[in-house]
DNA sequence: CTGGTTAATGACTTTTGGGTCATTAACTAT
DNA sequence: ATAGTTAATGACCCAAAAGTCATTAACCAG
């Protein structure tokens, strides 16, 4: 008597239901990544979760005890390397290192492109000083390697003599600095102001080319 | 009888209340803009921000009737032209293209060490799809004017034959990726693994400089 | 077919925080 | 002083949303 008032006429008469222990948690994750994605940790509605994932709110909550539960095991599942096949190629590969960073960059703008990986930048900038764990992983799993892929390339380019070394070579991240802005840009004024991504990395690798190459200057460089 | 319990003697014991009709509403926005930068519109809580602006909730809903006029209000207060005497210079100046580019991006990395930009940009960010109308007051006036800025110098420099045209000429707008970069940094990786400003300023001139020039090479290049 | 196990459900409970308003007191004009 | 005006207060109200759990029914073993 301390709960329902519902008896044995009320009929439930929603969808079946369907008993699927294995694929619950993976479906709630991707229904959870989205909604934290478009509304933030704090404006998603686990309701709103469930119902994405096609079931009750209860169910979710069989899964994931808190709401913040959900959080971290839907971002944590996001964690890993971006790169392993670049990385594998980088390792194998012989050439001029060049080549290596554009498809390094190249790589990038296909990635920026995903609306998942959007949703993803969105939230660890949102939800980041509130989860410092989970920034902590991802800096840890995605970017530091990243980083140090982008590191080894251009170390090979200044080993050949390809690249010149200076403050460039010192923090070789700002090679991928507009990449970043691209995928900013997108998720902000995207709607607004739209820019072609192709037009993006044409000027980004046009950047790239002639700033690593170095011009030949001597002393003095203006004419 | 309908409401409060307290008579007589329930004396506040508060800080002495002070009249400041004026003055309220900018205390309440500074307030408000550093709780909706610390965390987001939905977890920001409006008595904190009371607190934070030294008077009581009920005060706040005095200026402001809602949470979200608070918003609107803090996030329109910060749009305005961040470029204007640096407008002003590049409309008075006549010399070479490069020191203003320079200028600029000096300008830029100065901006983003204050925090209160940090807290701007990571709201844009965060809350932009829910408030495409703020986004779009900061589009208007201050992105696009920075761009405008930003085309005028390098579409100087083609004139002068300082810079080369091409897709760099074309979407000048990467020329500063590196510092948007910086920023992202800063509010997400930067108290895990911090970057000093200098040395991103360092190679982001760098990539400017040698990108812009570009390299007098003739149809073949590597060596 | 049948009884046992437990995944799934959603009405309900609880907590949180935006928003209200009767009361208080700061300031002012006379 | 003193009465009038209204800025300021914070206890209270209530809607919304996280989280609970008694009940239901899917699936399975025998």
């Amino acid at each position: 008597m301390t709960q329902k008032s519902l008896t044995s006429d009320t009929v439930a008469a929603g969808r079946p239901r369907r008993r699927r222990k294995e694929a619950r948690p993976g479906e709630i994750i991707e229904a959870g990544l989205a909604e934290f994605g478009a509304r933030g940790f704090e404006a998603a509605r686990m309701e709103d979760v469930a119902r994405r994932a096609g079931i009750a709110k209860g169910t979710v909550f069989r899964y994931f005890p808190t709401k913040e539960t959900l959080f971290e095991a839907a971002l944590t599942s996001r964690v890993g390397p971006m790169f392993e096949q670049l990385d594998a190629a980088i390792a194998s590969a012989s050439g001029p290192a060049m080549p290596l960073l554009e498809r390094l960059v190249t790589n990038l703008y296909a990635q920026i492109g995903d609306p998942a990986l959007s949703g993803l930048i969105r939230i660890l900038i949102a939800e980041g000083p509130r989860f410092p764990a989970i920034l902590a992983a991802h800096h840890r799993a995605t970017i530091s390697r990243g980083r140090a892929l982008l590191e080894r390339i251009v170390a090979r380019g200044i080993a050949s003599g390809e690249f010149q070394p200076g403050a460039i070579a010192a923090l070789p991240m700002v090679l991928v600095g507009p990449a970043i802005m691209a995928a900013i840009w997108r998720i902000t004024f995207g709607l607004i102001d739209p820019i072609p991504p192709e037009l993006f990395m044409a000027a980004h690798l046009d950047l790239i080319r002639h700033g690593l190459q170095g011009v030949a200057t001597g002393p003095h460089s203006a004419g």
